[in-house]
DNA sequence: AGAAGGAATGACAACGCTGTCATTTGACTC
DNA sequence: GAGTCAAATGACAGCGTTGTCATTCCTTCT
């Protein structure tokens, strides 16, 4: 059947031992023994087995991706980035959708990881935000990556990559503030996760920036759902004093904001200019498009995993002890026509 | 760390063998002396080590899903449906996103069943519909399952699960024509996948069994988007004769055809009756919500996977000459107000 | 009771790789 | 040129399971 190491190491004239050194980059092999042994991989099309690598090896090549469902767009775009670093690094990739309020998340995760053996875990929110998740799995020694809104990552902690969504809700409120608007408003998604409060803490920065009022009537509680963004944009338009401008917490509510908007015959964006955040298809999907900015899903994936191999790599070789420092991600304004004045 | 089959065997007082056989559930193995063994397993946590597993059996307990990205919320759900049935059967699953139209997706999809020695391909559309992808797996003896659009499954060929487009889509023209129309028009998704070629020969056949003239002005071709929802309502409406209904092949459209209707100053449903197909969220997150057809996609998936897992268990056992029945699922009608006249 | 034969169980090698430790190689010193 | 020492390489066990084949246990028959 397929080439083993063996057939490698006897087409190269060296031992196995060998082979391995230089499929795991280890870097004690000569230039030409390595190059004889590159060109029999090459010529025998080998491929190691990674049943026998995991079963030989101390850690496995394997990763979890444990998520919430909050939005399939995300976590497609999630999976991408995931697979991608997994598939440059000879990783593979194990997902596992959760329900996150279940009661006995914690078992269930701790479960998976024992039953697959997994070299570590990827968690985006609401996991990764979840403390009693987070405890359990460095309770048990499980390494994990965090993907989270914030723009500090906690000193010595695990590791994470960060979006910080305050200083991104900042420069779509600017955006508004700019376009002429003093009276505007917010729609929030869930209140418990930290995008919310970011976003919320950019908006209210950048009103105080430009010494505008802070209307507390004006900020809506909701969900991350287009049904939020059509009752919150019904309760602002029926306010005594009503917003020219609207910030909805995603691009979903976002829509469901527009939708109601026109649904009661107000025009978007002439009379009131509407930007969400995300960049989902969504908010390319509605007339006007939607203002967003503009997370990069994939690339922070990507960046995720790679920082949980390279934490996976230095335990291994026991440098255990400088921490790996957080990149932080800053979504990027996408001005469109929901907020064109002109 | 973990039991593995040597504390078990020790501590039920059996070989190893003897838990082998239990987990594999060889079923030669007295009743009291498994009892024993299950007990030793309970008590211990035993889970197998897939790795070992894999490595010393003929087949590795991993599927594979291989798909292009048409659409986030059918893959998400697709992914959990196959996640249930491989958690239930102790299969692991690869996913591997790709593009079906890319020159050398056969050569990937092959290099991807050898590099991770897949068991079996779960293949969904546009990817189980293209021969040459099918006919490179046959020939090189990978097991995989499709899930496609039809109503009957060829004789002897490889095991696949339907779904019956056609007569959903007839269902739907029907209940249109209930509601007393008779000027309906089509808008098509990609005219090369199945489900478009079946849904629209569902609509003309409902046409016909009721004595409707069929308007080929009224079929628009197009994608499976929100954008051709909203040229083809253009379309449409700006003909002399306009349609007083319109199905369109998926909810996307719909609601892009829902959507540049409203625009046009159009009442749906009073002036124009709009119905989607997939029961996606799109369909419910428009105003009025979308009459549609309920595909069960995670349903689909998982019957997708235990068809693939049983053909799998009939090549160990050599009884591979009968091959599996065909499940057909039927998406059910969903109406909503998009299409009600009251 | 003893023989025959199928059912149940066990002993052991093998799967393809990595970890450990021993051995060889080669560059450098005096 | 012998001695030293690190770098490069190799021999071999062992990871946890399954497959093969041998052995033991029981049941049934004479």
């Amino acid at each position: 059947m397929s080439a083993t190491i063996k057939s490698v190491a006897e087409h190269a004239g060296v031992s196995i031992k060998t082979v391995s050194r230089v499929i795991n980059n280890e870097g004690t092999v000569k230039p030409d023994t390595l190059a004889k042994v590159q060109a029999a991989i090459d010529e025998l099309n080998y491929k190691p087995n990674k049943a026998a690598r995991d079963l030989a090896g101390r850690d496995n090549f394997v990763l979890g991706y444990v998520y919430d469902n909050p939005n399939a767009y995300y976590i497609i775009d999630m999976q991408k980035g995931i697979l991608n670093e997994c598939r440059a690094n000879g990783y593979e990739l194990l997902i596992h959708p959760c329900d996150a309020s279940s009661r006995d998340i914690i078992q269930e995760i701790l479960g998976m990881v024992d039953s697959a053996r997994l070299a570590g875990l990827i968690l985006s929110p609401p996991l990764s935000e979840m403390p009693e998740v987070l405890s359990a799995l460095d309770e048990k020694g499980v390494r994990y990556v965090r993907i989270l809104s914030g723009s500090e990552a906690l000193e010595n902690g695990p590791p994470c990559v960060l979006v910080n969504d305050f200083q991104a809700a900042y420069q779509i409120t600017e955006h508004l503030i700019q376009q002429g608007h003093r009276d505007i408003g917010f729609i929030a998604g869930e209140k418990q996760h930290n995008s919310t409060i970011e976003r919320q803490k950019g908006f209210a920065a950048a009103l105080a920036a430009h010494d505008l009022p802070q209307h507390p009537e004006f900020v809506i509680e909701g969900t991350y759902s287009f049904g939020t963004g059509v009752e919150s944009i019904e309760k602002l338009l029926t306010l005594p004093n009503t917003p020219t401008a609207v910030f909805a917490c995603n691009d979903e509510i976002a829509a469901g904001a527009l939708f109601g908007a026109r649904m009661r015959g107000v025009d978007v964006p002439a009379t009131l200019a509407i930007a969400g955040f995300e960049n989902s298809p969504f908010s390319r999907q509605t007339f006007p498009p939607l203002t967003t900015a503009s997370q990069p899903t994939d690339k922070i994936a990507q960046r995720a995993t790679s920082t949980l191999i390279q934490s996976l790599k230095a335990r291994k070789l026991g440098n255990d002890k400088q921490p790996i420092p957080a990149h932080v991600f800053v979504p990027e304004l996408v001005v469109r026509e929901s907020t064109n004045r002109s």
